[in-house]
DNA sequence: TATACGTGGAT
DNA sequence: TATCCAAGTAT
C-alpha cells in the first residue's frame, strides 16, 4: 500500500466529509476523552446528547471529581456500561492528585487512567496531543479487514497485530488525530457494514474490492446465544409514595435504582413470583393489585420480559422495609423519581406509567 | 483468552 | 420479531 497517496485521499476525503461532532467544535483533552469514554460501544448519534449535558453540568476535571456519584450515574443514565462513568470519576480524582490537575500527556500516563484502554489512550494521545500513535477501533479493524482483505477473524490476535502493524506504517507525522479520526470516519460513513464502496476515498487500495470479497469482511467470532428470562417487577404505592432501591455494587448495574421484583421461577405466575420477592428483598406483603403492562429490554446477552404490576400492601403487613438485597432504599414521591438514575427497562416502566391515564395523575406533570 | 458489562438503531 | 453490532475495558 503506497502509504503517501493513501493518506492524502483519506484526509482529503475526511476535511470535505467529517461531521460537526460537537467535540471537534471545541477541543481539549478533557473533552476528547469523555467523548471517547463516551462513544464505547455505542454509535455516535447517541452519544452527542449526553455530551453536551455532560459539558454543561461538568465543564472541567475538577467539577467531575467532586460531584456525588449519583450525579455521575445519572448524567450516563441510558448509556449503559455504567462502569465507564465511575472510571472517568476515579480518572478525574487520580488527575486532579498525581497529575496536579493537568491531562496527563504521555500514552503510557494516558494509558494507565481507570477506563482507559489500548484504543482509548491512543485516541487521546493522537487527536488531543498529536503524538504520533494508532487508535484502532472496530471502524479500523472493519476498514483494513477489506483493504489487506484479512481471511480470519478480526477477533484473533494475529489480525489485530497485522492491522496494528499496517496503521503504524502509514500513520503521518503531521496529523496522527486527523488520521485516527478518518479511519473511524470513513468506517462508519462509508465501509460500514453494508459498505458505499462507491463513494470510498482509498477503494484504490482495497484488496477485497478487486477480490469481490468486501461483503465477507470482516470475518467475526461466532457470538454467544442470548439468554431469555422472564421477570416480574412490582411499583409499590403508599401513603402517595413508590418504593425504590439502589443496586448493591458487584452485581450489575451498581448504583442505580429499581422498582423491586426479580426472576420468575418455573411454576409460578408473575403475581407469585412479585409477592415472593418483595418478601425475600424487602420483607413487605405485598398485592399486586393491577397490572400497568410488560417490558421487553435487553441487557449484555439477556433478553427480558418483564411483567410490571402496581402493587398495595396486605392490611396486616408491616410499613418498614427491610432492604436485603438493596444498599439502600426509600418511598419517594413520583415526582422525585426523575432525580435517580434507572436501568433502561425500569426507566421505560416509569415512562410507560407517565403515558398511562391510569397513572398519569401520580405525576405532577403528565405528558 | 474468554467473559461480563448496556443500550437501541438497523435490517 | 429476532439478530446483529457499535469510537472497548477490566478481570
Amino acid at each position: 500500500m503506497n502509504g503517501n497517496i493513501f493518506t492524502k485521499d483519506l484526509l482529503a476525503w475526511y476535511d470535505h466529509h467529517a461531521r460537526a461532532l460537537p467535540w471537534r467544535l471545541e477541543r481539549s483533552p478533557y473533552r476528547t476523552w469523555i467523548s471517547e469514554v463516551m462513544a464505547q460501544q455505542t454509535q455516535i448519534d447517541r452519544v452527542i446528547g449526553y455530551f453536551e449535558h455532560w459539558m454543561d453540568q461538568f465543564p472541567n476535571i475538577e467539577s467531575v471529581a467532586k460531584a456525588h456519584e449519583e450525579q455521575i450515574l445519572k448524567a450516563w443514565e441510558g448509556l449503559g456500561y455504567y462502569s465507564r462513568a465511575r472510571n472517568i470519576q476515579k480518572a478525574a480524582a487520580v488527575i486532579i492528585q498525581e497529575y496536579g490537575g493537568d491531562f496527563p500527556q504521555t500514552p503510557e500516563d494516558i494509558r494507565s487512567l481507570p477506563g482507559v484502554g489500548e484504543y482509548t489512550a491512543g485516541a487521546i494521545a493522537s487527536i488531543a496531543f498529536r503524538l504520533p500513535v494508532p487508535a484502532i477501533d472496530a471502524n479500523v479493524l472493519r476498514v483494513f479487514s477489506r483493504l489487506l482483505d484479512i481471511e480470519i477473524s478480526v477477533s484473533d490476535k494475529a489480525a489485530k497485530d497485522e492491522i496494528a502493524k499496517q496503521v503504524c506504517q502509514i500513520l503521518p507525522e503531521a496529523r496522527p488525530g486527523t488520521f485516527n479520526q478518518a479511519l473511524m470516519e470513513l468506517g462508519a460513513l462509508v465501509c460500514s457494514k453494508r459498505p458505499l464502496c462507491e463513494n470510498c476515498p482509498v477503494s484504490d487500495h482495497c484488496v477485497a474490492l478487486k477480490n469481490k470479497t468486501v461483503d465477507k469482511r470482516p470475518v467475526l467470532s461466532p457470538k454467544k446465544k442470548s439468554i431469555q428470562i422472564e421477570m416480574a417487577t412490582g411499583v409499590l404505592l403508599s401513603a402517595g409514595k413508590v418504593l425504590i432501591q439502589k443496586r448493591k455494587p458487584d452485581d450489575i448495574w451498581p448504583g442505580l435504582w429499581e422498582f423491586p421484583g426479580g426472576g420468575i421461577e418455573s411454576g409460578e405466575s408473575p403475581e407469585e413470583a412479585l409477592v415472593r420477592e418483595y418478601m425475600e428483598e424487602v420483607e413487605l406483603d405485598i398485592i399486586p393489585h393491577e397490572k400497568i403492562g410488560v417490558i421487553k429490554y435487553s441487557y449484555t446477552r439477556y433478553r427480558v420480559t418483564m411483567h410490571c404490576y402496581l402493587c398495595k400492601l396486605t392490611d396486616t403487613a408491616p410499613v418498614t422495609p427491610v432492604f436485603n438485597e438493596a444498599s439502600e432504599g426509600a418511598f419517594v414521591l413520583p415526582d422525585e423519581l426523575d432525580g435517580f438514575a434507572f436501568p433502561s427497562g425500569h426507566r421505560r416502566l416509569l415512562e410507560s406509567m407517565r403515558e398511562d391515564v391510569r397513572y398519569s395523575s401520580l405525576f405532577s406533570f403528565s405528558v
